[in-house]
DNA sequence: AGTGTCGCCTGAATGC
DNA sequence: TGCATTCAGGCGACAC
């Protein structure tokens, strides 16, 4: 499920058993995911400390800290559509379960896992100086919670656009990290509808949209967090939390808004965009 | 250049 | 119960 919020999620759930640890081995247990391992991985991080954990967009970035032989790396790790994060509690028991990929076993004990059933995800391990040069990094769009992201941002990254708005904000061109859930959700919060034309919603519609998108992703974050603070890892993998949607995989249920303003039969449709499901309201979408 | 469709994989849910 | 079919939250290659 991963999208921006989970991905959160993940990044701070490994971050206080990886951070300042030294990585001790990393075991590959297949050549590639959709892409290749990068060359010599396992050589290039075993005995080197990680500094710190961040995310861009959909990518949990590990830093590797620079040493006397290098300057300081980057793992770059992409959940795709079924990837894990599992923190695995007794590392020294650990017996890899089916799709269980990647394992880095840190010293002092710690095993984080990446298990992906579809292998969609990905792996890159890059000088930290030319992530933003790489292809995956460098055509991204803004931060979604960065305070720089406006509707005058967005209205003017929309301009021009004749796809539907569902999907340019699929596109991470135009905006990081939200997929597909997200986007049905903050069109239903903002009251837009997914069919209308990207370059052709107003500013001011443009404005209640970043304030929904902003506002779904800070909840679900909360979410997350939440999860792993209540329940702590109960199985020990990340990212993966409850957190009810308002539209989302809710063909046929009535339509919240509508409810509450007494119109009980209006009800949550679905449809296709660009291959995609979509779910929205007609009548509160316009 | 911008846009829409397909396929990469496996597993879960559904239909017969 | 078993087997086939459909679908899934990402993304890049490709055709137009």
């Amino acid at each position: 499920m991963p999208e921006l919020p989970e991905v959160e999620t993940v990044c701070r759930g490994l971050e206080p058993v990886m951070k300042s640890k030294i990585i001790d081995k990393v075991l590959l247990r297949r050549k590639n995911l959709r892409i290749p391992f990068p060359k010599n991985m396992a050589g290039r991080l075993e005995g080197r400390k990680i500094s710190h954990l961040s995310r861009r967009a959909k990518y949990i970035l590990i830093h590797v800290a620079a040493d006397a032989h290098n300057e300081e790396d980057v793992l770059v790790v992409h959940l795709g559509m079924s990837g894990q994060m599992t923190i695995v509690k007794n590392g020294a028991g650990y017996k890899p379960l089916k799709h269980d990929h990647m394992v880095i076993s840190l010293k002092g004990g710690g095993v984080v896992v990446l298990n992906d059933a579809r292998r969609f995800g990905m792996v890159l391990l890059e000088k930290v100086s030319g992530l933003g040069g790489h292809q995956a990094f460098q055509h991204l769009g803004p931060e979604p919670l960065e305070s720089s992201f406006t509707g005058n941002v967005l209205h003017h990254r929309l301009c021009g656009k004749k796809a539907n708005i569902k999907t340019a904000l699929l596109d991470q061109r135009v905006v990081a990290g939200i997929g597909n859930i997200y986007a049905s959700e903050a069109l239903f919060e903002a009251g837009i509808s997914p069919l209308a034309s990207a370059g052709d919603v107003g500013a001011k519609k443009i404005d209640a949209l970043v304030t929904s998108i902003k506002n779904v992703l800070t909840c679900a974050i909360k979410a997350g967090g939440s999860t792993l603070k209540d329940y702590k890892q109960a199985d020990g993998s990340l990212g993966y939390f409850q957190h009810s949607f308002a539209v989302y995989d809710r063909e046929g249920d009535a339509c919240p808004r509508c409810v509450k303003n007494g119109k009980k039969n209006h009800t949550i449709h679905k449809i296709v965009q660009s291959a995609r499901a979509t779910y929205y309201c007609p009548h509160c979408q316009k």
